[in-house]
DNA sequence: AATTGTCCCAACCGCAGTTAC
DNA sequence: AGTAACTGCGGTTGGGACAAT
C-alpha cells in the first residue's frame, strides 16, 4: 500500500504563501498535483490551487464592494443565478469565491428585505388607492434612497514637494468605501484603498483640514495609510541552472502589501502583483520575467509607465 | 473579565466537465 | 469507447473577530 504524503490543511501561513508565490512567479502553472512537491509545500494541488486563485493571483482587488458592484451582482444574480464564475467574469478584479460570499452574507438579505418592502408597499398602495383614489403622494412609499443620501466627497488640493507639479486629491467617503481619485490619470491601488486617478495638473497648494491621514510613499507616491502595519521580510537565494547568475528576492509583506525589492538592485512595489520598477534597468527586468511569463501585462503591469 | 451569540470569509468537499492516454 | 487524472465550480463549514450580555 502507497503512503499518502502528509497533506496540510486549514489556513495557509504566509511561508506557505511565499513558497507558493516564488514558485508560481519563476516558473509559472504548470500542473496542480506535481507543483506543491516541487514548491516544498505539504499541500494538495486542489488546496494551491484555490490559495492562489482565490488570495494571491494578481490583480485581486479585495475589501468593501463598491455599491455599483454590488447593483451589478444583484442584476447578474436574478439574470444568471448563482453562477458565480460567470457573475465574477464580468467583475474582472473579484473572484468567484468573495462574489459568492458577499452575496451569501450580506446581500442576498438585503434582496428579501427589499422585495418583502417592495410587497407590502405595493400592498399599503393598493389599500391606499383603495381608500382615497384621489391621492397622488403613494409613488414615495418604496423609499428607494438616492445618490442625494449619500454624503459629499471631501477634496483636498495638495503640493508634492518632491515633485514640480501640484495634484487635487478628492476623497470619497462613506462608511464602508473609499474612492481617491487622485495623481496624473493613473489608476493605483493603495494599501487598504483602491485609488483612482482622475486628477490634473494644478498650481494650487491649498490643503482642507479634516482629511484622512494620508502619506506618501517615498519612492512612487503611493498614498499609503499611515499606521499601516510593518511588512514581514522574508528573503531567499534562488540559483538558476540554465543561467549563469544567482539572484536573490526579497519579499516585504504584510496582509495586504507586498514589496520586492530585489532582482537586479532594482526597487519594486507590488500590489498583489502588479509591479513597478522604477530602475534605469526595468527594461531588463521586464525582457527577463517576459521569458518565464505569456504577457508581462499580468504580472509586471506597471500604471506609472 | 468571562461567556455567549453572530457575522464573515477562507478553505474544504463533492461533483461535473474536460483532457490525455 | 472507456478510464483515470486533472481542473473548475458551487455548496457548505470551521473558526476567527467582534459585539452583546
Amino acid at each position: 500500500m502507497v503512503r499518502q504524503p502528509y497533506l496540510k490543511k486549514g489556513t495557509w501561513n504566509s511561508d506557505e504563501d511565499q513558497k507558493l508565490i516564488a514558485y508560481i512567479m519563476r516558473y509559472g502553472i504548470w500542473n496542480w498535483n506535481e507543483m506543491p512537491r516541487f514548491a516544498g509545500l505539504q499541500r494538495s494541488g486542489k488546496s494551491c490551487r484555490l490559495r492562489w486563485m482565490n488570495y494571491l493571483r494578481p490583480n485581486i482587488r479585495r475589501g468593501n464592494f463598491s455599491r455599483e458592484e454590488e447593483e451589478t451582482i444583484i442584476q447578474l444574480q436574478k439574470e444568471l443565478g448563482n453562477r458565480w464564475s460567470t457573475i465574477a467574469a464580468r467583475l474582472p478584479q473579484r473572484t468567484d469565491n468573495d462574489i459568492k460570499n458577499y452575496w451569501n452574507t450580506r446581500l442576498k438579505k438585503r434582496v428579501i428585505l427589499e422585495n418583502n418592502k417592495s410587497t407590502s408597499a405595493t400592498t399599503e398602495t393598493y389599500s391606499i388607492i383603495e381608500e382615497n383614489s384621489t391621492d397622488t403622494e403613494s409613488s414615495n412609499l418604496l423609499n428607494i434612497p438616492t445618490m442625494d443620501d449619500f454624503p459629499e466627497p471631501l477634496s483636498c488640493i495638495n503640493t508634492s514637494p518632491e515633485n514640480s507639479y501640484s495634484m487635487r486629491e478628492t476623497f470619497v467617503s462613506s462608511e464602508n468605501y473609499w474612492d481617491i481619485p487622485s495623481f496624473m490619470e493613473q489608476p493605483l491601488i493603495a494599501q487598504g484603498f483602491d485609488c483612482e486617478a482622475l486628477a490634473t495638473t494644478e498650481n494650487n497648494s491649498s490643503i482642507e483640514e479634516n482629511l484622512p491621514d494620508v502619506e506618501s510613499s517615498s519612492l512612487l507616491n503611493i498614498p499609503t495609510m499611515a499606521g499601516f502595519p510593518e511588512p514581514l521580510t522574508y528573503s531567499g537565494t534562488f540559483t538558476s541552472s540554465e543561467n549563469s547568475y544567482s539572484m536573490r528576492d526579497t519579499f516585504v509583506s504584510s496582509e495586504n502589501y507586498w514589496e520586492i525589492l530585489s532582482f537586479m538592485e532594482q526597487p519594486l512595489i507590488a500590489e498583489g502583483f502588479d509591479c513597478v520598477a522604477s530602475s534605469p534597468n526595468s527594461q531588463l527586468w521586464q525582457s527577463h520575467h517576459q521569458h518565464y511569463y505569456d504577457t508581462v501585462d499580468d504580472f509586471w503591469a506597471n500604471p506609472l509607465f
